[in-house]
RNA sequence: GGUCGCGUAGCUCAGUUGGUUAGAGCGCUGCAUUCACAUUGCAGAAGUCACAGGUUCAAGUCCUGUCGCGACCA
């Protein structure tokens, strides 16, 4: 067995330990019905994109899920991958090409663009899953999948077909969210509403019936001016109402225009008048619609203006704003103008302002929205936290038409053809599946492409095989339904709410409403995770502009992937936001140390045995060699076998690093090794002690493992738990139950009485280090102590216990004393404890010191004596609580008694 | 404006059906280095659980309101 080295250095075990894992096959997901399966599809990564501190996080917790699910023999599958990132990658490339070959993607052509996009994104695209390796990941790379490879285009193109004869895809001319940078438009849930801060003009409107009379109108938009074709005005609106029917002078270019009456005028809002410009607002075209409007668009695709808007053509959108506005005032139109906030969508991708602007489309009109409500509020999907539920359900109460065509090439290209000439509004004129026509000469192919998350809707079901409803693939019927799904909240309508549809309406034949069982065979998922954004320290959105983000693989490199990954988890409380400090990924660091310096201890004290199974480790232990000790730390692993099963079980990933945590350091490196040290130095009682460690450490690499891969597997060989092929994630931690029954077989008890003797040992210890470090001695200084005992137990408890209490408080000897002469000294369950040594004592700090503990109980007994002195409490409380209360003021009482005693023996 | 979340030690956060004296890490102060680990050990100081009411024998925990912060939706 090798030696194990003074510190854990991750970089070379990491390596080491993922290539003979992918070597060796761990990470392949094998269909095997005798299996229970579990699958976590990854939340594909833009294709373009680098890891950053959410992957890591999000990533973190996947690999957990399945790692553990691996661990429980589950039948496991992460199946990674990408998505194409219609926008984000075609401006990119479409900015290379720019600059490099000052040629816009026009200049090359449909073809060649998508050839050049192709090739830079097999070039520069999937870093990001490389970078997934450092960390440990554990995907099957086989199964690597991207949203515009040709099996699972074939995919989107069918759903796309499917809903298209089922009647949920329909093509009209709508307001859309215009991205005047890409000229695409967008569907509602890619516009980011941003507070920001502009004017509002307010101008004046002469009625053309009643010279001399102005309509004072306010607008924050005057560049659309040339666009009005009408101003509204409240129905029942006292001020306005007489003026309906009749007609204002639009100021440029100069035009006569009705004034209308429509209730979606608020009244509050500015005068109480609307201007109406149908082609560039949605309550404008509604309107529009009521009174027979026309529709007048004054605006280029680029967000330049058009020849309809007289003086301002040509100009940019928001030059032109500035030059209505001189021209108002120019014209004697112009009241005045005040700064304003409101808030204004922006394009999510090219951040720059939506325009709402009118445009033939394809919609998708969303299948069985009551179904995927009743998923989650029937609980056969599980949101955790349990919160996101409200947030889905209200965007499924008000869930608008899908608008899922993109004007770009990058993408999956829209499978309808339409009959050359003719008037691709009627559907006779459509030719709408997966092959062209069959006389190809005479039809076009709509020149869009499908929003991107018209194709990642589908990735549960076409990562693993699906094609179209109905047909199946192994893969699908075994992994399908999916284990969990672990992301942010910010894609809970982009993606999470649109592949729960998806499931329902497409994985199966075609069903109008669906049965409980139909909803829990087709959803895609049966748990979510909602994993929470990493801020930096300041609680600011981490990003590329503010240089706020901390570069992943340099982590990795500073603390090592399990180090990495602990520290995460210990700070990313569920579903809140995290907030980003390099000081706790630090602890992580600290703890994987700590363990590897635990292992290390435990080989140094002795001969490695039989490890090779939890029963040959416990055939070691010899029951009449243990101690309290043994018994605590015992009783103690099986409670966070249990917890860290329930943790796992429900998510609580914080809870599970934190019950960890506490447990090997504080228990088992503080408490347990050291008190072990007295009996490792015994012969006799040896060999039984190190079992009991092994059998601690067994237990505990396999609890961690899920996150902390790396080491607990080097640990894992290093400490002989398995031979060289035998990896970590074959094995199982069971329950606490399966690991005390496998002891009392064996003839060991853990109980919880010996937690509590332990408990008394460990406050006895901490208070004679207390005093030691009062009076300015040194930790490691060995001082005689006197002893008087509570009561005849706590006498047999010291003297049982006398060596490893003397090795733990640093002490030279423990004497027992009927009477302590007033001595000051500590309280502890025991008993009280004074330290011989001589007049070193400073009596002034003595007095404070007790005389502030004394207070405390004071307090205590009062607080003890009124809540039982309450009838009400009294009669009423369990009686659990009741006999705690009275324990706990005689404690309080005695603890007084002797406070008040040392502290009249100072004088 | 609507919905949701948060407010606990200097900082970041735990605190699981209401129950005995509210915890951790970091930071800070002091002590310790032939004895696995300074990526360490020991000890210490530090909290009106945002505020105000209410329910209850009992509230950090439940209810109502107020204030502050944040997110999402309009």
């Amino acid at each position: 067995m090798a030696e194990i080295p003074k510190s854990y250095d991750p970089q070379g075990v990491e390596q080491r330990w993922y290539d003979l894992w992918v070597s060796s096959g761990c990470f392949k997901g094998k269909v095997d019905p005798t299996r229970e399966p579990f699958a976590v599809m990854i939340p594909p990564p833009n294709v373009t994109g680098v890891l950053h501190m959410g992957h890591l996080l999000n990533n973190t917790l996947q690999d957990i899920m399945v790692r553990r699910a691996r661990q429980e023999g589950k039948s496991a599958l992460w199946l990674p991958g990408t998505d194409h990132a219609g926008i984000a990658t075609q401006s990119r490339v479409e900015r290379e090409l720019k600059q490099k070959q000052g040629k816009t993607r026009h200049d090359l052509g449909r073809e060649k663009f998508l050839e050049a996009a192709s090739e830079w994104r097999d070039k520069h695209g999937g870093i990001i899953l490389s970078q997934l390796r450092k960390l440990g990941a554990s995907c099957d790379w086989d199964r690597t999948v991207h949203t515009l490879d040709a099996g699972y285009s074939q995919a989107v193109l069918q759903a796309f077909v499917t809903l298209y004869e089922r009647g949920y895809v329909y093509r009209g001319k709508r307001m859309v969210n215009w991205c005047p940078v890409s000229q695409t438009g967008l569907s509602d849930e890619e516009v980011v509403m941003k507070p920001s801060k502009g004017q509002l003009f307010r101008m004046r409107y002469e009625v053309a019936e009643l010279p001399g009379t102005y309509l004072e109108i306010s607008t924050t938009r005057p560049e659309t001016i040339p666009g009005d074709t009408a101003v509204a005005v409240h129905p029942e609106d006292e001020r306005y109402r007489h003026l309906i029917g009749k007609h204002v002078w639009r100021p440029f270019p100069k035009a006569k225009i009705p004034v209308v009456g429509d209730a979606a005028v608020d009244k509050e809002f500015g005068t109480g008048v609307l201007k109406v410009t149908p082609a560039h607002d949605r309550t404008d075209f509604e309107i529009g619609r009521r009174h027979s409007l026309p529709v007048l668009d004054v605006m280029n695709p680029d967000g330049t203006m058009s020849a309809d808007a007289g003086p301002l053509a040509g100009m940019e959108r928001f030059k032109a704003r500035e030059a209505a506005g001189k021209l108002l005032e120019e014209l004697g139109a112009l009241v005045k103008t005040e700064p304003y906030e409101n808030t204004v969508g922006y394009s999510e991708r090219a951040d720059v302002p939506i325009e709402p602007r009118l445009s033939e489309q394809w919609f998708i009109r969303y299948p069985k929205v009551e179904e995927a409500k009743r998923a989650v509020t029937s609980g056969i999907i599980r949101f955790h936290p349990e919160r996101w539920t409200k947030t889905y359900l209200h965007w499924l109460d008000n869930i608008q038409d899908w608008c899922v065509s993109r004007q770009l090439w990058w993408g999956h290209r829209i499978p309808v053809w339409y009959r050359k000439g003719a008037d691709r509004n009627d559907p006779a004129n459509r030719h709408v599946a997966l092959t062209p026509p069959a006389d190809p000469s005479g039809w076009e192919q709509d020149a869009d492409v499908l929003d991107t998350w018209a194709s990642s809707w589908l990735w549960c079901l076409a990562t693993i095989g699906w094609r179209k409803p109905g047909e199946t693939t192994p893969e699908l019927k075994h992994w399908y339904p999916t284990g969990a799904l672990a992301t942010g909240p910010d894609i809970i309508f982009l993606w999470v709410a649109r592949m729960i549809i998806a499931g329902l309406e497409l994985h199966g034949p075609e069903k109008k409403t669906l049965s409980e069982d139909e909803i829990r065979a087709r959803v895609p998922f049966r748990r979510v995770y909602f994993n929470g954004i990493i801020r930096d320290k300041l609680g600011r959105k981490m990003s590329k502009s503010l240089g706020n983000s901390p570069e992943p693989l340099d982590l990795i490199a500073k603390f090592g992937a399990d180090g990495l990954r602990f520290g995460l988890l210990s700070i990313a409380p569920k579903g809140q936001d995290i907030l980003f400090d390099e000081d706790r990924v630090a602890q992580g660091r600290n703890f994987c140390n700590k363990l590897w310096n635990a292992a290390r201890f435990r080989q140094m004290s002795g001969p490695m045995s039989d490890n090779s199974s939890l029963a040959a480790v416990i055939s070691r232990i010899a029951p009449g060699k243990l101690d309290d000790d043994d018994f605590a730390i015992l009783h103690g692993l099986a409670e966070l076998t249990d917890a860290t099963n329930r943790n796992l079980a429900e998510h609580e990933f914080t809870a599970y690093a934190q019950g960890l945590y506490a447990y090997f350091w504080g228990d088992f490196c503080d408490w347990y090794v050291e008190a072990s040290k007295s009996r490792l130095a015994d012969p006799a009682l040896r060999d039984s002690c190190l079992a009991v460690q092994d059998l601690v450490l067994r237990q505990f690499l396999l609890m961690l493992h899920p996150v902390a891969p790396f080491i607990s597997e080097e640990l894992w060989h290093l400490l002989g738990y398995g031979g060289p092929a035998d990896f970590i994630q074959r094995h199982h931690t069971g329950t606490g139950g399966d690991l005390l029954k496998a002891l009392r077989d064996h003839g060991i008890k853990p109980a919880a009485t010996r937690v509590a003797t332990v408990v008394a040992l460990r406050e006895f210890v901490a208070a004679v280090r207390a005093l030691k470090s009062q009076a300015g001695q040194a930790t490691r200084k060995d001082l005689s102590v006197s002893l008087q005992t509570k009561d005849e137990a706590a006498r047999a408890i010291v003297e049982s216990a006398q060596d490893k209490l003397c090795r733990l408080a640093g002490l030279s000897e423990i004497k027992f004393a009927a009477d302590l002469g007033g001595r000051p000294g500590s309280l502890t369950p025991l008993g009280t404890v004074v330290l011989e040594m001589g007049a070193n004592v400073d009596v002034a700090a003595e007095k404070v010191r007790i005389g502030k503990e004394l207070e405390k109980a004071e307090k205590a007994v009062s607080a003890g004596e009124a809540k039982l002195s309450n009838e009400s409490f009294v009669s009423k409380a369990p009686p659990q609580i009741l006999e705690g209360a009275r324990r706990q003021l005689e404690e309080a009482k005695a603890r007084r008694d002797e406070l008040a005693r040392m502290l009249a023996a100072l004088g």
